[in-house]
Order: C-alpha cells, then sequence, then structure tokens
DNA sequence: ACCTGAACACCGTTCAAGT
DNA sequence: ACCTGAACACCGTTCAAGT
C-alpha cells in the first residue's frame, strides 16, 4: 500500500546544514537530522546510504553556497580587486557559518567527499582573476597558493588559532596584499600572454 | 596492596602515535590504545581524563616533532633558504606521516587541543627567519601568511584536492618562491630595522 | 512505498571487585 | 595502587512488521 513521502532529500540536507551550523559535525547525527526532518532515523536510509553520504550532501551544499557568493564576488572588472573581494567573501562565510565552513577544509573520508566537479565551480572565477593577473601559463598555480592561503588561514582563525598576539584582520590584509601584488608582478615579469592589470 | 604500573603516559602516547599513524583519528580508540599498550581500556583512565585528553597529548608530540623538525631545518644562516627548507620540511613530514599531521591543521575541540606554548616552540625559527626577510614590523603578520600557506597547501593535498591536474609539487615550489621573494620586497621597501637579505 | 520500534554492534566511560 | 570484567549510554545501521 504506496503511502505518500514524508520528507525529501532536499529536506534533509536543509535540516544537515542546520545541525551542523549549530552543533557541528561531531552533533550531526542521524537521529537529529531525521528529527529536525520529521521523521525517525532509520527512514533516512531511503533516501541516503548512510552517515557517510549524508555528510557529503550537506558538505555539497556548502561548496555550492560558497561557488555563487564566490561568483557575485568577482565582478568588479578589476581582477586585483575581485581577487580581494573572493578573499572577504569567505573569511565573511566563515564567520557566519564556521561549522559550515570548517566541513569545507576537513580532511573527510572519501564517501564523504563531495564530487570534485562541485568543486570546480567554486574555482572557476579564481582561475579566471589569476589567469588575469599571473598569465595563462601561472593561473593554476596562483590560484592554488591562494587557495591554500585563504583556507589555511580562515581555519586557523576558526581554530583558535594566532594566539601571539597583534590584529588578526591585519594579518588577512597583509596576506591578500601580498599575494595580490605577487602575482600580479608574476604576470608582468613573463611575455607570454599577460595583460595589463586592467584586463 | 600497591602493585606496580604496567604501563605509562608516555607509553601511552607512543601507543597512540602508532595507532594515529595506521588508522587515522577515527581509529584512535581507547580499546585499540589500550591493547597496543598492554592493558585494558579502562586502565587508561588512571592517566588520561578521556579521549579528549589523549587526542591532546598525542597531538602535543606531534607539534613537539614538528618544532624540532623546523629548527633543525632553518640553520643555513640564509633566510630565504631557511624559509624554503621549513617549508619543504612541513611537507616531508606531511608525506611520511599523513595522519598525524593532519592532526595538527583539524579544528579540535577545547580539550584536545595542545597548549599554545606548544605551538608557540615551533613557530619560533619561522619568526626569525620572517623578521630578517621583512624587517620586525611585518614579522608575525609574514609568518602568519607562510603558516596559512603551507597548513592549508598540504592539507588540501593530503585531502585530495588539486584535481585540476598539473603537477603538485610545481604548485608548491611556484608558492613557496612567490611568498619568500614577495616578504624580501616587503622588506627592503620598508627602512624600519631591516636589513639585507643575508642577515 | 514509506515509516517505525526493536535489536545489534561499536565505542567511551564508570565502578565494584580483584590482586 | 593499579588493573579488570561487567554494565551503561550513545550512535549508526538493519530488518521484520505496520500502514
Amino acid at each position: 500500500m504506496p503511502t505518500p513521502a514524508r520528507t525529501s532529500t532536499q529536506a534533509i540536507i536543509t535540516a544537515g546544514r542546520m545541525i551542523l551550523a549549530r552543533e557541528g559535525l561531531d552533533g550531526l547525527t542521524m537521529e537529529k537530522v531525521a528529527a529536525a526532518a520529521g521523521v525517525r532515523a532509520p527512514s533516512l536510509y531511503k533516501r541516503v546510504s548512510g552517515r557517510p553520504e549524508l555528510v557529503r550532501l550537506v558538505a555539497g551544499d556548502v561548496v555550492a553556497e560558497v561557488a555563487a557568493d564566490l561568483a557575485s564576488a568577482a565582478s568588479s572588472g578589476d581582477p586585483a580587486s575581485d581577487l580581494r573581494a573572493m578573499a572577504y567573501t569567505l573569511r565573511s562565510l566563515a564567520a557566519r557559518d564556521p561549522h559550515g565552513f570548517g566541513l569545507l577544509f576537513q580532511p573527510l573520508p572519501a564517501h564523504s567527499a563531495p564530487d570534485p566537479a562541485t568543486y570546480a565551480a567554486a574555482v572557476g572565477p579564481l582561475l579566471r582573476v589569476t589567469g588575469e593577473l599571473a598569465g595563462p601559463d601561472h593561473a593554476l598555480a596562483a590560484a592554488r597558493t591562494v587557495t591554500a592561503w585563504a583556507s589555511g588561514f580562515l581555519r586557523m582563525e576558526l581554530a583558535g588559532g594566532f594566539q601571539l598576539g597583534e590584529d588578526v584582520a591585519d594579518a588577512f590584509a597583509y596576506g591578500i596584499t601580498l599575494l595580490t601584488e605577487a602575482i600580479a608582478r608574476e604576470g608582468g615579469k613573463s611575455a607570454s600572454g599577460a595583460g595589463p592589470i586592467r584586463a
């Protein structure tokens, strides 16, 4: 006898985001997510294969949000401004949802890691900007440098690192300025397709 | 009736490092650590308050190892060479013990986080080098930039990021070169106490 | 078809009892 | 003093039974 569904994968993901934001990854239990979605834990197994896949879906949802925010942040027309705007967008996201953002940069087991294609969409605007700054030959290496710095910085900030005093916001500004100028200089010294800073 | 101790806190830490290296943080259970130390799980509670403190002690052991390796890597006399050597030392450590190294850059709950003083020792040589390169006013911000980049890069590499092709080792070399040159330039353009690159 | 209570395995933790 | 088996709470997962 068919019965109507009382929840959906999307509702489960939304419930998962809420629990994650409030209680962190350890608090993201099947029981709590099920309760937030209005069912019992065993019912979740009709939509997801288990907790690893639930984590994967929730992480994918975070990545998609980051990708959308990054894309709309990188629209000033000036690549140096765009790069700075993207960095500060990430910092805002991290401050607004530390647990959700932290999930992005966590070494997740294979079954919990979002699809590489999901990440690729988020990186698109960054690659465009580093390409304009450093030239096509260095676009990927420069993007990796910026991504590594930003993710490391924000994760350390969220984890309560940076205990040696001085203003953390100043260190963030120092870092993004240093990187932007260095990458732009990299583009300037190579003849290969690097335009002026204003693309 | 007193009985001789059958294990020790140090033996528990050593056992923890071994289990962590082999099975990762999730595999670091009280049961397995106890077995590796030659006792039963409840006995561990004579030496550690619970799993959070066990994780804290194991993480502190990793930090101490990193501090020692960094200190001996930064001894060439040339700050630019030292900075590069420290970066590659971290990359070697990450490759040799991915799970142990990964623990360093994980957002650990408060009761599992090693003492800030433990980290301070590891950062000492780095601060000296960035001070020589960028001058005292920018030593800390520069050190934070390098630390953020290195930790972010290595964690992404360990997590299987960098899926877009091209050589990851090249991106690492690009990053450390870019940062070293940019930080040295920062020192050169300020008059405040920055010596020549050769200190 | 979908949902649930009951049951099981696993792990952290406590504690009374052993030596 | 230190160690242990037994017990409990919690969580992921399975499954037979309900609708």
